[in-house]
DNA sequence: TCTTAGCACTCGCACTATAAGAGTGCTAAC
DNA sequence: GTTAGCACTCTTATAGTGCGAGTGCTAAGA
């Protein structure tokens, strides 16, 4: 329903406003190399595709800006993706030049090289060490009533967390219950193991071991413990460059909800597979309506997934970060399956 | 050589001024409960502090702001702490109140709990891992050719790494050298851990056991690589609600400083014993030449030694703070300790 | 000699007016 | 259908004005 010539000026006007952050005028457009029309015609046709909500103007006679809609119709239909230039490959690359064997670490390294590539803030989701699978338990007593608990997955993930221990429990004994929870336990995934190790815990105590009963409860609680989830982010304060903010209000409260963990499954959908783009209020939290957010989803090994996200303003560089997390996605992906395989 | 009148009249100035954040002007003193001579009396003396350096304009005909000077001296002479209302006692107890057995889980807590009740930013330094005791080393193999190196420190402190293993190097073999690093490296610290497993290393290289010194060798390297240090924040965010920050390059570059790790040193200066503060350009950072830091140590049994830190304005509520600090110094000592011995 | 009332003076700030500039919408001619 | 021309709108920058808060100084009073 746009003729060619208002795609063409939606595109050189979304373009030039993504890189420029000033309203695009129809003389300024007239002068690109591309459009072969007056002024006067951008005009017409400038005022008809804001007529159709693609275009809006911050004043009366200022130049236009997109609007949601015709970001949102910029991303659909316009965006040609282009190969990404050698600088940014090679940036890229050296995530993995290192070969470093931890997932961990490589997630670490890619959200801070992504947020230096692309000056926009990123977050990213390591895959759910819930489904991780014990590899081993290990209890080492500190002391005469407290033990710390470790907890290592066959992903090299290690959980750790100190908790009491009945008084005079002697160290065979504990190593005698430490086999009982290997021989047991391992195999079973960390999302499953709470109620495995609640029936361990049932038939402990019907053999009338009270003392081992309440070792293995206070483990279970002490395993069960929400620790910090597996998010990582880079380049938290590239926010404060961006000209689209300045509002230290809004800033303030985009910061905050970016920090709350509980707000990540908003800003990042479980489950997304493949690459997504949320404009303004596209976005479920209000306080990000003035952003866009592009995810990208990546696989480890057949069942495993993570994403990243790159939160910018609305007015972000979409053709160079959908590129970007296209690569990085893929790149990740192949790096992280090699160390979940080895 | 200041008067009674003029010590009085400094402090009020410091006090109004921390409390409101806008410059005293003769008049509004005067009208001070505890004031007893006229404006004009005020003025005379206030034109002999600004002549001294403790006050300054902001403008010829403005109100008067304390100079670095000015807040030196109220840090210095006028101070009187007073004890701390009962809500904050309340507030900061509330930290122990769930027996954590964890020191580094007290310590997120108190620097979280500690930045809400200050609405500034709270910067905590564990004690210095390095100086803990090996209590246990293993070695749990992933893979082939991949284990994770666990360490578990007499704290309940746990390290850990994934580290590339020789090819076909069965279990046994493992167990067997993970029996020669307990046995040898148990109760030494961190620290010296590095220097220990190089003498190990050589040792069982002279005995021509090649592949168990190739393990040691990629072992020490894992257990060497630096890990994140143990620095805890609290309301990093805080900064964006001082009135005295609205420049976006100054807050920009604060938040920068304050997040890069190797600057931590420069913030809290190492082995300060007690209670210090440091104001604006008192501070080694030129990023921070418009907040006050105080800091002081806390005791983990005999040896070890934290830091907590509060970032904020000049206009600091240095009375609060500095009781808060005293208070929260003296319980998080007693606690840590209990847990330390428990 | 110290204190204070009085007063002229200085700025910052908020408000208004004005001019320049960028951009628009509309009309009429091509 | 396209475009030149032009009146119009609105922002931004700059200057001018009045008000208010606050100062410094002077001179009178204690």
């Amino acid at each position: 329903m746009l003729t060619e010539r208002q795609l063409l000026i939606l595109k050189v006007t979304v373009d030039d406003y993504i890189q420029s952050a000033q309203p695009v005028g129809s003389n300024q457009l007239a002068k690109k190399s591309g459009i072969s029309f007056s002024s006067a015609t951008i005009r017409n046709e400038m005022a008809d595709l804001e007529g159709m909500g693609f275009l809006e103007k911050t004043h009366t006679s200022s130049g236009r800006i997109p609007s949601e809609r015709g970001y949102r119709y910029y991303v659909d239909h316009l965006l040609t993706p282009r190969p990404l230039p050698k600088e940014d490959i090679i940036q890229l690359r050296s995530i993995f030049e290192d070969k470093i064997s931890e997932t961990e670490e490589v997630i670490k390294r890619s959200a801070m090289i992504l947020s230096e590539l692309t000056n926009y803030t990123s977050i990213l989701l390591g895959p759910d060490v819930r489904r991780h699978i014990v590899k081993k338990l290990s209890i080492v007593p500190l002391t005469t009533n407290s033990a710390v608990a470790i907890i290592v997955t066959d992903s090299g993930h290690v959980e750790n967390r100190v908790f009491p221990i009945p008084e005079g429990l002697n160290p065979s004994e504990i190593e005698k219950m430490v086999n009982i929870l290997n021989e047991r336990l391992v195999g079973v995934s960390l999302y499953d193991l709470h109620t495995r190790l609640e029936q361990e815990t049932m038939m402990v105590m019907k053999q009338h071991m009270e003392r081992y009963g309440e070792l293995f409860s206070t483990f279970r609680q002490a395993v069960i413990l929400p620790r910090e989830k597996n998010v990582y982010y880079g380049g938290k304060l590239n926010i404060l460059n961006q000209p689209d903010f300045h509002d230290l209000h809004k800033i303030r409260s985009l910061m905050d909800v970016m920090e709350e963990s509980e707000h990540i499954p908003m800003i990042i959908p479980v489950g997304n597979q493949g690459l997504h783009i949320r404009i303004g209020s596209e976005n479920a939290l209000s306080a990000m309506e003035d952003c866009s957010v592009i995810t990208v989803s990546y696989d480890i090994g057949e069942e495993q997934t993570g994403s990243i996200a790159i939160v910018g303003p609305k007015r972000m560089d979409y053709k160079r970060i959908v590129s970007l997390l296209d690569t990085l996605s893929g790149d990740l992906s192949k790096e992280l399956t090699r160390i979940f395989r080895k």
